[in-house]
DNA sequence: AAAATTACGTTATAATATAACATCAATATT
DNA sequence: AATATTGATGTTATATTATAACGTAATTTT
């Protein structure tokens, strides 16, 4: 159905809502169990709820999982187009997060190929050092 | 003093080494706790003691984080001299983990700069995808 | 409307990781 | 050589992160 269609795109469920709009409230990466304390008014009341809800929202490129800090981020690229080919810089001082948008990187690493010739479509670049804010400091 | 010099490019202490051992024999990846039950034998006890060992082996670069399976995996560069800046592929269906050692890769990695120029030292990057083994099948 | 899929709510528990503290060993410093 | 410092160990307890399992409800597809 068209109406589905469009809707598919974009449609997402109660709880997952709840969980994409606190995400996104915050701005900095959040962990999961802080999702679940700021949204138990909203009625969601255990662990499962928060969990299905974000691998949901990562399925859908919502949020992206900082792997090495088990922690989650809105995803700042709109509707991410490809939520298993993310690249991140985290300041080892403030730990703040921040997606990299930056086609020529994209491009560098999905046409990547290992020693046997290998391609691979996803990954996750976590880079870390210093960010501005705190270098001048 | 001298001796100290060249003993500390190697010097691992007693469960440090009974750890490393470990997980090189296995040559796959592996979680804490498999590692814990796994050296029982040689003495080691509780938690603190593997994650302890762990960490100074990741700052000696003699084993890696794979950050997206909470699992540790010796390094197969010998000694990595890069221990903050290591790149993986990741097989999705059989979860076999390898090393990636490619030059212009780490090049290209450690040269890039975000887009308010930063440059970042470190970094962890896992590839997805399917291995050439299991493409077979 | 029936079937299939997706989401929800709940309880319990598994898996991963660290805090805290006492002790011991190795190494620098005096 | 005695002392201070640092790094490592052993242990208990507990914090943090994540999922299994089950029944029910809502939504979508056929």
């Amino acid at each position: 159905m068209v109406n589905a269609m469009i809707k598919n795109q974009i449609s997402l469920s109660k709880n997952q809502k709840i969980v994409l709009d606190y995400i996104q409230k915050i701005k900095k990466p959040v962990k999961a169990y802080s999702i679940l304390s700021g949204v138990k008014k909203s009625g969601i009341n255990a662990p499962p709820q928060v969990y299905r809800a974000l691998d949901k929202l990562i399925e859908k490129g919502k949020i992206h999982k900082i792997e090495s800090q088990n922690s989650f981020i809105a995803c700042n690229i709109g509707d991410c187009a490809t939520p298993h080919a993310v690249a991140f810089s985290i300041c080892n001082q403030c730990e703040i997060v921040t997606e990299i948008n930056d086609q020529k990187l994209f491009k560098y690493l999905s046409d990547f190929k290992d020693k046997s010739g290998v391609n691979f479509k996803g990954y996750n670049l976590e880079f870390f050092g210093v960010c501005d804010s705190c270098k001048a400091i």
